[in-house]
DNA sequence: CGGACAGTTCGGCGGCGGCCGAAGTGTGAC
DNA sequence: GTCACACTTCGGCCGCCGCCGAACTGTCCG
């Protein structure tokens, strides 16, 4: 029993932490975060390393399990390895302190309050947008928290009617409701495939649009006009959501 | 945008990660996941390190927010800061590689086999038995997984009926329904305040036991026959739950 | 074929951090 | 008062690992 280590089996999980205990790699999987796949060289340039440096942090990610990659050619294209791993993230950035950074200029200070106002959280809505759909949904009845966060019959049926298509695959093992910390709002938004399939018909109806290379949403006027007419936001999404 | 780190403004992933990325201290976290108060020194007879190391590793912790301490004399008892933080470092070592050790005599055999078996998780219940008592429920239409997992009505009456206390303090923000992903069974088992309120009546009620310094829940006689008629759990519990 | 470019490998440098033992501080027991 | 003991501080050792630049491999394009 004394000897050092020896009787420890059991999840490794000094070795998983490992991997997101660099500046460089966390980096990495923050900006992973939104979904896309990143070559090797935007990466490095994200974090400002040298490419020689990125080859090997990627070469960790991917064998801890965290990335996958898909080499095309001469890139080398890496994403995270799926919803879990990504939810898996986000819940441990929630946990962790935020680290304030002086603003740097005008445009910076543009870019942040865009990413705190709305931005994708991997596969789903995030920001002060995020929580207030989240909410709006539970006031109209559509989300019920009273025991865990799920889907209610109005909210099936205002799904339906909307025209969100919600259909799981079969075999999936994702859950289809599931809350998110907001690292932002500090407080929960919708995740899981529900919230997947939510924005993802934002963008396909043309109310939401994502900048590649960028986490920031944008609401388009459609989208401002939908959101009021199906949840009561107001039109205003700018200023008000902002505020809160 | 190029000079490095320069705008990583956001959650500080890295600092947190880095604080469970060291052997000794990730062996503190899950040894802590027991849900007891821990001297320094046991903590460090655990870990196989001198007691100067592992009063390095508590400042740490502590400082990180993730432990909680508490001088009684010449003693400093640590605990996990709260449930968040134990589920938080649960979750993780879901994701965890398991790290496999050989077997090293018939007492370490018993003591997996039994830790595999049922074990507590933090407050709650986990292992084989945490796996079946959510199954159960869930079959017995307690629980309901359409939409993310949820108590049911069927399940709120059959909680009154068992006589456990499932009364939520009213300022709490902790989760009622939860799950927690159990790195034995590689499945789900029922978390949150329902699973603590669960549990805690398991051991109130004289269903089950666990020796102090470990982890290892036993089931009582009392305890087989309340399961069996509860929930129909078979009463060989020690041979069915363990071969599953 | 040659040049541009993405990614990789390698060697070497530097620093952080985990480890210990020895010595010091405070607490509790007798 | 004296001893035992829990914990702490400090200094020093050592190894790991993140970083880079330089040289190399492979792909795409003209």
């Amino acid at each position: 029993m004394s000897s050092p280590y020896a009787y420890e089996d059991g999840p490794d999980l000094a070795a998983l932490a490992a991997l997101l205990a660099d500046r460089t790699r966390a980096a990495f999987c923050l900006a992973l975060l939104d979904g896309r796949a990143w070559t090797a060289a935007e990466l490095a340039r994200h974090a400002g390393v040298a490419p020689s440096t990125a080859t090997g942090h990627l070469h960790r990610l991917v064998a801890g399990g965290l990335l996958t990659e898909e080499r095309r050619g001469r890139h080398r294209y890496v994403r995270l390895a799926g919803a879990d791993t990504a939810e898996m993230i986000e819940s441990l950035a929630s946990h962790a302190p935020y680290r304030p950074t002086p603003v740097r200029s005008l445009t910076d200070a543009h870019r942040r309050r865009a990413l705190a106002r709305a931005r994708t959280c991997y596969d789903h809505l995030a920001g002060a947008l995020g929580v207030a759909v989240t909410d709006a949904m539970t006031q109209r009845g559509y989300l019920d928290w009273h025991h865990g966060p799920a889907l209610t019959a109005e909210g099936l049926r205002w799904l339906r009617e909307t025209g969100v298509a919600d259909d799981r695959p079969a075999g999936s093992r994702r859950p289809h409701v599931r809350t998110c910390l907001d690292w932002t709002e500090r407080r929960d938004h919708l995740a899981g495939a529900l919230g997947a399939a939510l924005f993802r018909h934002g963008l396909d109806a043309g109310w939401l649009t994502v900048r590649t290379g960028s986490r920031i949403v944008r609401v388009t006027e459609a989208g401002a006009e939908a959101l009021h007419t199906l949840l009561d936001l107001p039109d205003t999404l700018d200023t008000a959501v902002t505020s809160a």
